[in-house]
DNA sequence: CGTGTCGTTGACAAAAATCAAAACACGTGG
DNA sequence: CCACGTGTTTTGATTTTTGTCAACGACACG
């Protein structure tokens, strides 16, 4: 291995470091990161507010390291579901690895930095190195989690406490990979994005919204989220942080 | 290896056939599910309608090999959700392999046979064998896929969709292992069930079924569902079935 | 026979969707 | 600078969907 190389590789793992953290909080050691970073990505900026983009074209492996995105389906007559936020750190659609093409479409809310892997190298060493293997089946198991969490919430709960759910949802998430304050963040999100996220209309969201700040919960106003009372949202929402910690769980 | 060995190890191949229907359907070569037939399950029966079981006992890979199981989470006050019905070939919690644990609650709905892998000696398996390991992952990803589906129709369809959603759902999957007839299949669920399944409750269940019925979408009696019209459930429910069929989705 | 579960029904209340429109911010071009 | 279009937030009135509460009948089981 040349030096250059050795060079760009060791930029790469500093670059890579939102999805580091996220590999380290899964309980995987540095080493995977070091191993994936071997792979060279492309890095590629992508400008807010775009949509109809492929998760990860070409079947690589896209993994989002600033900005946010988001994972969505259209349905039928201009309705929209929104099936998850990508922040900083998330792999864009973790199956195509698996399956060499995606049929996920990506949206970005903001300018978003991308790490791209070439598909066919990431599967090679996929098959070469059991710890890579792992970090992708761990990867999926976190979001499955997240998946199994979000169901619970649109099946029994209300619009509030999903709203609440996804408020401290994403204070942990951000915080993780240091995107956070400690009482609130950047939420670049309109409140029809909210909608087709909840599962909600966008009137229902206003409302929702209108009746949380009445009751000195959060602000929201210019894309910036306040928690005003963290303990009240997170007993609203019945939040637990611990499906979001895979490391704690696996001790 | 002993002959005995070798001839347990292909009893156990055709013991765990609707698992082995689940691991080609997802691509994966036949040799995948005779590595993982080498580590010897052991074979337990599970009454029907017991409840407060962990999916993953100590641990384990469990995988269901007959009847009908569904993971489930109690809320407060005598409210449940039900996460998710595992049918044969379907493990019953597949992050424990990778975290050692289980934290998913498992009950029955009929008498299930269990095949129960040594959790130590299953992940052995998956740090030697990279086919068994990429099992693990598709196994994890085509739950993912379920999950993503079900999510959108909890969070944009009507209670009627979402009854007819499952009933596509059901009759794909139990098809996949034999156990659907071509016009209808065994429902051992009670409408209660549904109600913690669908997100509803069971009087609005009630309706919703009476209502299908009258539109000669289907019948419902006796734990048998006929369905009666094929396309028009399929077309209410906006089912596709390509988010089961990864093996297609990959070629 | 009681007792419990399950399916069913009716009357009513709450949550959320729908429809329509106004208020507002913000850029762009005249 | 203003007029204009567009996207976003807000509001009010109304309807639809679903939940809640209470009760009853069928049926299985001890």
């Amino acid at each position: 291995m040349s030096v250059q190389r050795e060079y760009a590789s060791n930029m790469s793992v500093s670059m890579l470091s939102p999805f580091g953290a996220r590999l380290c909080a899964l309980g995987l050691p540095p080493e995977t990161l070091e191993e994936i970073a071997a792979c060279d990505p492309l890095l590629e900026e992508v400008p807010a507010r775009s949509e109809r983009r492929s998760a990860a074209p070409a079947g690589s492996f896209d993994v989002l390291l600033r900005g946010w995105a988001f994972r969505y389906r259209d349905l039928r007559e201009g309705s929209r579901h929104i099936a998850g936020l990508v922040l900083p750190g998330d792999p864009c659609d973790i199956d195509a690895v698996e399956f060499g093409r995606s049929n996920v479409q990506l949206g970005t809310l903001t300018r978003c930095l991308v790490a791209s892997f070439d598909g066919d190298a990431f599967r090679d060493l996929c098959d070469r190195s059991a710890l890579v293997r792992q970090a992708v089946t761990r990867l999926s198991m976190a979001e499955n989690a997240m998946l199994r969490e979000w169901n619970l919430c649109l099946a029994h709960r209300s619009a509030s406490q999903r709203m609440a759910h996804l408020f401290c949802e994403l204070h942990v998430r951000l915080a993780a990979v240091d995107a956070a304050d400690r009482d609130g963040y950047e939420l670049p999100l309109t409140q029809v994005h909210l909608a087709e996220l909840l599962g909600l209309t966008a009137v229902h969201v206003n409302r929702t919204l209108q009746a949380m700040r009445a009751e000195q919960l959060i602000e929201l106003s210019d894309q910036q989220l306040t928690v005003r009372d963290w303990d009240a949202l997170a007993a609203l929402a019945e939040f637990r942080a611990d499906y979001l910690e895979m490391e704690r769980a696996a001790a």
